[in-house]
DNA sequence: GTCGGATACTGAGGTTACCTCACTATGAGG
DNA sequence: CCTCATAGTGAGGTAACCTCAGTATCCGAC
């Protein structure tokens, strides 16, 4: 391995994260959600009700930010926010029934999109790939 | 296989990818550069001199776009304008020697960054990881 | 030649997704 | 109860995009 096969090895990573990207935002289109909105639904999807404050942390953003996103989801009917009963200051957001129905749509639809993509590769190459990425990641 | 193993490598992949981002990120530091005006410099560092329309289409942004990018690059004196002698319309940008050492120091550091990134892994490691991404990406 | 439609850049102004700062309401320890 | 910290949000800012309209120039048809 000479120096070249550095450069192609970043290459080759972005190529195929541009790519993906690509993919996974076009297969959000049918719900006519940004990206960011998106991330926040899937964070939620994962717990029943978060602060704010958690969310922000979870979506490694401002508090500030958070607030926007959730109104944009609240006006939407996808989250509500409700009062934290143990903290009067506090504002816990959950999912409504259809935010939880569309954040598992989007999922689903973003797991089929990444399943073709990465389906071309035989089963073998699947499982060196997430093995040698979660390496790179402790 | 069963269906886990999907998100899983999708979930891999994007952690990998963000981390590398903040890593390629932190690396531009030095330099207070922009990452939109960094990839500028970087397409502009493989020809020696491009139409501002030809500069839009290879970083895929509106050639309004471009103006601002540039007008930053020039305020810079990393690059420079100069009529196109084939069409009095049109106006090349191209690197100057700052700009041109500047985009090699800035595209070494990156390599570099990378290099330490996926250095941990094992030769071999690193082959399949190429062979499998270039699979990806047609 | 010149005339009508395309093309190259840019001014004006908008959008999105972030940010910081200051404010209000509330909590919690001494 | 008083001080200091913390939760959310209004106000206002920024970066990196965008569209649309305008001006200068080019070019092919007449």
């Amino acid at each position: 391995m000479d120096q070249h096969d550095e450069g192609a090895l970043s290459e080759a990573f972005w190529a195929v994260a541009r790519h993906l990207r690509h993919l996974t935002k076009a297969a959000l289109t049918p719900w006519q959600i940004s990206p960011s909105q998106s991330r926040a639904l899937r964070v939620l999807a994962r717990q029943d009700a978060l602060r704010l404050n958690e969310l922000a942390e979870q979506l490694r953003i401002a508090p500030r930010s958070v607030t926007e996103v959730v109104d944009d989801l609240a006006a939407r009917g996808l989250v509500e926010r409700r009062p934290d009963p143990a903290d009067r200051r506090a504002t816990l957001v959950a999912l409504t029934g259809e935010g939880r129905a569309t954040a598992q749509a989007i999922a689903d639809a973003g797991r089929a999109e990444t399943e073709r993509f990465f389906s071309t590769l035989p089963d073998a190459d699947r499982a060196h790939l997430v093995r040698i990425l979660r390496g790179l990641t402790p």
